[in-house]
DNA sequence: GCTCAGGCTAGTG
DNA sequence: CACTAGCCTGAG
């Protein structure tokens, strides 16, 4: 520990490896700093910060960025609160949990978040990783730390400016178009993020399924890796093969989603995040 | 070469 | 409503 870090402790395990690669976010970089194994990278504008585990509910951040971490991580979660508006006697589900229970979900910006997941579409893990990284290396702010550069996720009057063909350029596809209509939209402020947490969840989901190639999914994974609303339920491929296998549901679609959000309750999402996981780490829940 | 991947839109039956 | 082609790209 040198005297630029602090440690934070939680009152809850904390796993946070797991945590930042479980497909939430794509772009923090291993980074060992004062001899500790550790991740860096940006949160928002703000400048770069480092975080590490350090023990088993135990991390270890930059001197300064205490608060900015513990918000984006969630370490102060009641994560036995969620665990308790759980359906109860759900077998899949606790085994689900008991796989990885240092899983959190995190809070990330609105906008990068958004936008990370406009870029997400029919890729696969790492590439949406280094669509992420080419776009904050081509249009976001760098910053210098610890002899490496970082760079924040550009902002939406950046990707607006960027324009379709550039875009394209960063391997983004088809994607480009909605990832340019949403950065001139959001930053013109005809699709306004900030007014999302005022928004009823029915609301917000149709503020951001106006923006182009954003749907249901998208919408869902915006506000709950970024809105901070646990009880979105994105449901991807992954989630769709859970459902139909060990919770033998046939319904797709938005019956599938509503079923969904009112069978785990309140914190539907966080479930979702231990499912998804489960689902993609473990061997095959295929039929 | 080919298939497939952590979706969405627009169009058809 | 339910279903489907087409969209771009890189990995296997």
């Amino acid at each position: 520990m040198t005297a630029k870090t602090t440690t934070l402790s939680v009152d809850y395990c904390f796993d946070l490896a797991e945590t930042l690669n479980s497909g939430q976010v794509f772009h923090w970089e291993e980074h060992c700093f004062g001899g500790i194994d550790g991740f860096a990278g940006c949160i928002g504008e703000a400048p770069p910060v480092w975080i590490a585990q350090t023990g088993e509910s135990e991390i270890t951040t930059l001197r300064g960025a205490e608060d900015l971490v513990s918000e984006y991580l969630g370490l102060d979660q009641p994560i036995d609160q969620i665990h308790s508006s759980f359906p109860q006697n759900d077998e899949f589900l606790d085994l689900s949990i008991s796989f990885c229970p240092g899983l959190r979900l995190i809070r990330q910006p609105m906008w990068e978040c958004l936008a990370t997941f406009i870029t997400s579409s029919l890729k696969q893990v790492a590439h949406i990783r280094a669509i992420s990284l080419t776009l904050r290396e081509r249009y976001g702010v760098a910053h210098q730390w610890d002899g490496k550069v970082f760079y924040s996720y550009p902002t939406p009057l950046a990707i607006a400016e960027a324009g379709e063909e550039a875009l394209r350029k960063c391997s983004l596809g088809y994607r480009a178009k909605s990832l340019q209509l949403a950065g001139q939209m959001i930053s013109s402020g005809e699709i306004d993020l900030e007014g999302l947490p005022e928004m009823t969840t029915e609301q917000a989901v149709a503020e951001l399924t106006r923006l182009h190639g954003v749907g249901d999914k998208i919408a869902h994974c915006a506000l709950l890796f970024g809105g901070g609303r646990w009880e979105m339920f994105p449901i991807d491929v992954w989630i769709e093969r859970v459902l139909r296998k060990p919770y033998r549901k046939r319904v797709k679609g938005v019956k599938l989603q509503k079923w969904a959000m009112k069978y785990f309750g309140p914190n539907a999402g966080y479930a979702q995040q231990y499912l998804f996981h489960f689902a993609r780490k473990s061997v095959s829940v295929n039929d």
